[in-house]
DNA sequence: AACTTGACGGTCA
DNA sequence: ATGACCGCCAAGT
């Protein structure tokens, strides 16, 4: 059976290592669509419904900022969660985001060679 | 059944 | 450099 959207995305967040992040556009555009990345967002909201925990405080936006910090029951748990695996977050930003960037299309790919 | 919103990102003005 | 708009797909109302 073809994977949905939501499913990809899922796949992919879930191959996220401890103490990295990605971002939507880069998981979104590992699925093939760059310009989907509000879908994984979308995916994110609905992940809490997935069998799987899926690790969404480890994706931010582009800006590694904790958009969705706020859907993560109200407190800072998305934070607590980040900061438990090393990253550093100041005024609810990823610290030296690009540091603990994980890219799927690089990471992901060249572990599958 | 149709319109609007939504955890974003890139491009245009 | 900053601001605004469009694009993408799905779900909620």
């Amino acid at each position: 059976m073809e994977a949905d959207f939501f499913d990809k995305v899922y796949e992919i967040v879930k191959q996220i290592p401890p103490g990295k992040v990605t971002s939507y556009g880069a998981i979104a555009r590992c699925i093939g669509s760059a310009r989907s990345s509000r879908m994984v967002g979308w995916a994110m909201n609905a992940s809490h419904t997935h069998a799987e925990w899926i690790p969404a405080h480890r994706v931010v936006n582009r800006n590694g900022l904790l958009t969705g910090k706020k859907f993560f029951g109200g407190e800072n748990i998305m934070q607590e969660l980040l900061e438990g695996e090393g990253i550093i977050i100041e005024d609810d930003q990823i610290v030296n985001f690009e540091k603990h960037f994980w890219d799927p299309n690089i990471e992901l790919k060249y572990s599958l060679v």
